[in-house]
RNA sequence: CGGGGCGUGGCGCAGUCCGGCUAGCGCGCUUGCAUGGGGUGCAAGAGGUCGGAGGUUCAAAUCCUCUCGCCCCGACCA
């Protein structure tokens, strides 16, 4: 650590977050622009998340497959809307072995194309149906500017990709993920999520309708969290996904496909860091509870290691622990350290602990005195399991009172205007695509989504005043 | 792609405008001793040819030309 105090988060929010990354062992730079090496202590977050998400999608019946990182160029032609709006963006590979390739071949962007044209392979019968199939791939978008764990040219996400018989199940589908993903959120990362609805211009090329969570950051703009899409026949039949219903009648299958990236990464540490560094969410944390040792000499050594020892034994049964036994750095140091790294629980086991027959325990939520405690030998794992199930409940309730906070019911289009630099406006929308461009031209905020949950009734579209039967939320994004 | 900034030991920087002895400083690193309940102290060490190429000059980190790369801000985006 070259300097010790981080950049707050008031001083700049973004050169915050940058050395957070960095100085935590999230992430680095490499040599490729644009790219980012996820260093162990970030994978390990990762693939928490990745387990977390997993488990929900073998609950519902998806599974898990793996296709190729190379795409027929042709096969993004098929689509229209669909090359459109990844043409920009796109990898493409024009040698191989030595040789021009015949055909160039795109890294995959997204894999609708190369899946889709698996799936008319593989679907013949309305017994076929529904194909529940998800991958974990690493996906590569050209992106201009790029932001570790936001944007970055290549990235680690998961797409599920499934066909179904009708349009009603299609929906459902779409539906039904898009709450898996905010039950995952809330539930296993602690961030308050609004899903919702993208509009026209927002949403998926290619898609008929594409829905989305939206989550605050701690600088109030929105970041997507997940986005879940209903393609209707689009894609079924730019590549020809056919089957024979019951009636013996040729229909086109009816798609889906749905996302979380490695963003969500940037989405937790945005959500819940503070100046002393990352608060990780106690179910996905690497690492839920650091152990430091206090000792000023051998003779304390001997004391209170084996003490440590017994407790780390007995915790690493439930959590997934780590006793900071290093000796060339002073407690003071650890403690420092663990906050930057956002480890939601620290034990502090010392000569005077001991004599008393206790831990002391601080939370990483609750900074200084107010999160510490102190727990009994006897009832360790449990105390500490509340503790984590506290730190939960209370980084959530933070989060989403931060959020509220920042939410604003604008009377006027000015007062929108004023609102959108400091939160999100959720205002009534006559859904018309001059309205949303004017705002974002005027304010840089976008239409984030047309949430789930209405107020119900009518009003007036923030911008021109016609009537409008629904609320968006206005933000700016990353 | 437009605007801005920056490339000097592992990291962060000073030195560049007004060329000049063996290129400094802080952190980190190594070793030793002490220390250890909120970012330890002292001492001794190791480590750079100044992003790259060309040029000007007795002399270039410093001036000139070209070039490569990165970061930040904007338009585009998970």
């Amino acid at each position: 650590m070259a300097e010790e105090k981080l950049t707050t988060q008031a001083e700049n929010y973004s050169e915050w977050y940058n050395q957070v990354v960095l100085r935590a062992e999230m992430a680095d730079y490499s040599p490729v622009r644009g790219c980012m090496v996820i260093r162990p202590y970030g994978w390990a977050l990762w693939e928490n998340i990745q387990q977390s998400l997993d488990r929900r999608f073998k609950a519902t019946g998806h599974v898990n497959a793996a296709f190729p990182l190379f795409i027929p160029m042709s096969f993004l032609e098929k689509e229209k809307e669909h090359v459109e709006g990844f043409a920009p963006e796109l990898a493409v590979v024009t040698h191989g072995g030595g040789q021009k390739l015949e055909e160039p071949l795109v890294v995959r962007p997204t894999s609708e194309t190369i899946i889709g044209y698996m799936y008319s392979q593989w679907i013949k019968s309305y017994r076929d149906l529904p194909v529940l199939i998800n991958q974990w791939a690493n996906v590569v978008r050209w992106e201009m500017r790029t932001r570790l764990f936001l944007r970055t040219l290549e990235f680690y996400w998961q797409e599920g990709h499934t066909a179904h018989a009708t349009e009603e199940e299609a929906r459902a589908e779409t539906r039904r993920i898009m709450d898996l993903y905010a039950n995952f959120a809330m539930v296993d990362a602690a961030v308050p999520v609004v899903p919702g609805r993208k509009s026209e211009t927002e949403k998926f090329a290619g898609a008929v309708q594409s829905i989305s969570m939206e989550a605050m950051m701690g600088d109030t703009k929105a970041l997507q969290a997940g986005t879940s899409h209903f393609m209707g026949q689009n894609f079924a039949k730019a590549f020809d996904i056919k089957f024979l219903d019951q009636n013996n009648i040729l229909q086109h299958a009816w798609t889906t496909s749905w996302g979380v990236s490695t963003r969500f990464v940037g989405a937790i540490i945005m959500t819940h860091g503070d100046d002393h560094g990352l608060v990780l969410p106690p179910k996905l944390a690497p690492i839920q509870v650091v152990i430091v040792p206090i000792a000023r000499n051998d003779a304390d050594r001997s004391i209170v290691m084996p003490v440590v020892e017994q407790v780390a034994n007995e915790l690493g049964l439930n959590f997934r622990i780590k006793v900071d036994d290093r000796s060339e750095v002073t407690p003071g140091f650890k403690f420092n350290d663990w906050e930057l790294r956002g480890v939601p629980l620290r034990l502090e086991i010392g000569p005077k602990d001991i004599e008393k027959g206790v831990v002391t325990a601080a939370r990483r939520d609750k900074p200084g005195r107010e999160g510490k405690s102190t727990l009994t030998f006897d009832q360790l794992s449990a105390q500490v399991a509340e503790l984590l199930t506290e730190i939960h409940a209370s980084m959530y309730d933070k989060a989403e009172a931060f959020r509220d906070a920042h939410i604003f019911d604008p009377k006027d289009y000015d007062e929108l205007k004023e609102v959108v630099q400091n939160g999100w406006a959720f205002s009534w929308w006559c859904g018309s695509k001059e309205c949303e461009a004017k705002i974002k031209e005027d304010t840089k905020a976008t239409t984030r989504c047309i949430p789930f949950q209405q107020p119900g009734g009518h009003g007036q579209c923030i911008y021109c005043g016609q009537p409008a039967s629904e609320k968006a939320y206005f933000a700016r994004a990353y």
